[in-house]
DNA sequence: GGCCCTCGAGTTCG
DNA sequence: CTCGAGGGCC
């Protein structure tokens, strides 16, 4: 028979996948120094098993994915497992489909697997958290911890009993009596989040190396060679699963939760997060509540695992190769992936502020594509060491803003140059300085750069500012660009004429012209109702307009402060500097930008031009004391308000003398939380604060007389 | 001069 | 949300 090009093709790059991916085992497992995420180490075996799926002549017996990891060390005494330790099939979603039998279509023929050889519909499974640690054996002998180990190939790992012993949450003798008198528990050593965060806070301190993540902060720690060193590391442990190697056939209860709740009870640390769900259904909605408690809990995890409950149901189905069939890993989309930068822009903010994005190779990151990422500045680049080329580990944790996690320097192409920030602004060709001491580098062309021009319009129309709806980035963009205005006075002088003309420039510039149009319509409503909603935005307050005005320095706050202290504009523009800093909150630099404001001429022009324009604000007598039910107290909200907004919340609070601030301390009078409150919460019970719902700031408020 | 507390500014994707 | 830096207090 001979063999055929595809075929030739198949094995070829089956045997380069397995190099690989066996140089990537190595990286992982017995250095503990991966140079690519998980993610894509699992991909690259699910190409490889796709292959040898297809090919199964092809499958050879040093296939990884025919051995569980890989070889263990030299460095400790190495253990046989009675029992090995398995690995888990992975499941992965489709996230391209919405249906939830297609989009997590493996977990569906898992399920149907089941059913089918077992002949029941709906199966029960214990489910529970997969921990993004290291998986570890425990042996215990007449109630005793004797040996502890780890994974190793699966079926060798290495003895690291000292090193457990350590960790104080894993039982040096068990509680009760009614335990076997030899039991193997398997679990999952992990570093907490925060001890980890902790950990590398102290290591920086200090000047010693920090942790890459918590997985590798888990396994190195229990590399180490002195017990001791184990023993700094905040290091914990789960227990997952149980054996009797002595008689393999007998189990301690007819149920793996039954059998976890056993394990709790002689000592042993079980997720809080381990429950039971019934069918494919339950299975989906389990992985979804824990899905969006994801970054809520205190440690990282990278799935959930689904496992038959009952031991008699997972002995009939058995084993395909290497994995049982009765248990699946289900992952959720990877937080980290690897891309390439591809360029490196510079961005000038408002403020001149020069801030240095990244352009990669978009890659799907926690479900969405992110193609860009900022690399906040200068010295950001220099410590990451960043540079066009390079591959980069990019993450988006917590919150939703990717970042670049670290260079895979292993990985750097020939050639690369170090990154250094431009000298000239590439928006408008003035210099880019840095003051002495400060991190940001700044264009030096004020509002002569079209990108501080473009920013300070944009503000000056944002919803905390002037209110004026429908006027974006994109519409102010071409603004600037085909010069209809020059200040943010210039907004006021366009009517619907001038908006569709200049739409029609735009198009034509970009060559996108409507259908509409081509065919001799032109929409005007938009303008209509822009030209609307930037009349309405004349009527104001003098703390809005203030801050529309874009002083450095004075944000939100800083601007209803001023309004409150002086009463009137005039009051503020002739202010002398000693006046400004008898303001609460304005000290000596923000009374000089101030000063230094209204001392331009320039700004001078753009404000009568604002007020010619018929912009307006009441005014009122200085406000130099706070009274109030509420007066001289500090108010955080958190969380979601349901009865009324936040701002409106806000409003009332202030109202009523309160002061509404962003963030917890021990100067907080109270934290009033919704649901869905999370860190400010948390640091409000820590700090003993009083914590009021919904419900009773609406009863305050009604008593008060302000509901 | 050295803390702690706030505020300001910049930020990604759909 | 997070970082950096200004303000205020010891």
């Amino acid at each position: 028979m001979s063999r055929t090009p595809d075929i030739d093709r198949a094995a070829s790059r089956a045997a380069e996948l397995r190099a690989v991916l066996a140089e990537h085992n190595y990286n992982y497992h017995v250095l503990d120094a991966p140079t690519i995420p998980d993610a894509e180490y699992d991909a690259l075996l699910r190409e490889l098993s796709a292959i040898e799926a297809e090919h199964p002549d092809l499958v050879t017996s040093d296939s990884p994915t025919q051995r569980v990891g890989a070889a263990g060390t030299t460095d400790f005494s190495p253990v046989r497992h009675e029992v090995p330790m398995l690995s888990l099939n992975n499941a992965f979603d489709d996230v391209e489909k919405t249906d939830d039998r297609e989009r997590f279509a493996e977990i569906a023929d898992f399920v149907r697997r089941i059913e089918t050889k077992l002949g029941i519909e709906n199966p029960e499974f214990s489910v529970e958290p997969k921990l993004d640690g290291l998986a570890i054996s425990l042996r215990y002998e007449g109630g005793i911890f004797v040996r502890g180990a780890t994974r190793g190939d699966g079926v060798t790992g290495e003895d690291v009993t000292a090193n457990l012993r350590t960790i104080k949450v894993i039982p040096l003798t068990l509680r009760g009596k009614d335990w076997p008198a030899v039991l193997e528990v398997r679990g999952e050593v992990y570093m907490p989040r925060a001890a980890f965060e902790a950990y590398n806070e102290k290591a920086r301190e200090t000047g010693e190396k920090t942790l890459a993540n918590p997985r590798n902060g888990a396994a190195g720690s229990l590399r180490q060679r002195d017990p001791g060193a184990t023993a700094k590391r905040p290091l914990a442990f789960y227990a997952y699963a149980v054996y009797l190697p002595d008689d393999l056939d007998a189990t301690i209860a007819p149920r793996h939760s039954e059998a976890l709740a056993r394990l709790r009870d002689w000592g042993f640390p079980v997720s809080p997060e381990v429950d039971t769900a019934q069918g494919f259904d339950g299975l989906v909605a389990y992985y979804r509540r824990i899905g969006a408690r994801r970054d809520a809990l205190p440690y990282d995890i990278d799935g959930v695992v689904y496992k038959l409950d009952r031991y008699d149901g997972q002995k009939v189905m058995g084993f395909v190769s290497r994995a049982p069939r009765w248990a699946v890993a289900h992952k959720y989309p990877a937080q980290e992936q690897t891309t390439q930068i591809v360029g490196i822009d510079v961005n000038i903010g408002r403020t001149g502020a020069a801030t240095p994005l990244a352009r990669v190779q978009p890659v799907q990151v926690a479900g969405v594509v992110v193609s860009n990422v900022t690399l906040h500045n200068a010295d950001q680049i220099a410590r990451l060491d960043a540079r066009v080329g390079d591959y980069v580990i990019v993450r988006r944790a917590g919150d939703v803003i990717p970042e670049i996690v670290r260079v895979v320097v292993e990985r750097r192409p020939e050639g690369t140059v170090e990154w250094r920030m431009p000298t000239e602004c590439p928006v408008c060709g003035s210099a880019l300085v840095r003051v002495e001491g400060m991190a940001v580098w700044r264009c030096s062309g004020g509002l002569a750069c079209g990108a501080q021009r473009k920013e300070a319009i944009f503000h000056f129309a944002s919803r905390r500012a002037m209110d004026i709806e429908g006027l974006g980035d994109r519409l102010i963009e071409d603004l600037v660009d085909l010069d209809y205005v020059k200040t943010i006075a210039d907004v006021y002088k366009l009517d619907v004429d001038d908006w569709v003309e200049m739409k029609r420039r735009a198009d034509e510039r970009d060559g996108t012209v409507p259908e509409t149009v081509k065919q001799g319509k032109v929409a005007t409503k938009w303008a209509e109702n822009l030209v609307a909603s930037i009349d309405k935005s004349r009527a104001t307050t003098l703390e809005r307009f203030l801050y529309a005005l874009g002083i450095r320095d004075v944000g939100e706050s800083t601007a209803k402060a001023l309004a409150r202290w002086f009463g009137g504009f005039d009051a503020i523009a002739n202010a002398p500097l000693e006046e400004l800093k008898q303001v609460p909150d304005v000290g000596p630099v923000v009374a000089g930008r101030i000063v230094e404001f209204f001392a331009e001429p320039h700004n001078r022009d753009v404000i009568d031009a604002l007020r010619a324009a018929g912009v307006v604000w009441a005014e009122h007598e200085p406000q130099r004391t706070v009274q109030g039910h509420l007066a001289g107290k500090t108010v955080v909200l958190t969380g979601t308000l349901e009865q009324m907004s936040r701002d409106e919340a806000k409003d009332k609070l202030e109202a009523l003398g309160a002061k509404v601030s962003g963030s917890v301390s021990k100067k907080t009078s109270f934290v009033v939380a919704g649901p869905g409150a999370g860190s400010k919460l948390e640091k409000a019970t820590e700090l003993g604060i009083e914590v009021w719902d919904e419900a009773k700031l609406i009863a305050y408020l009604d008593e008060v007389g302000q509901g």
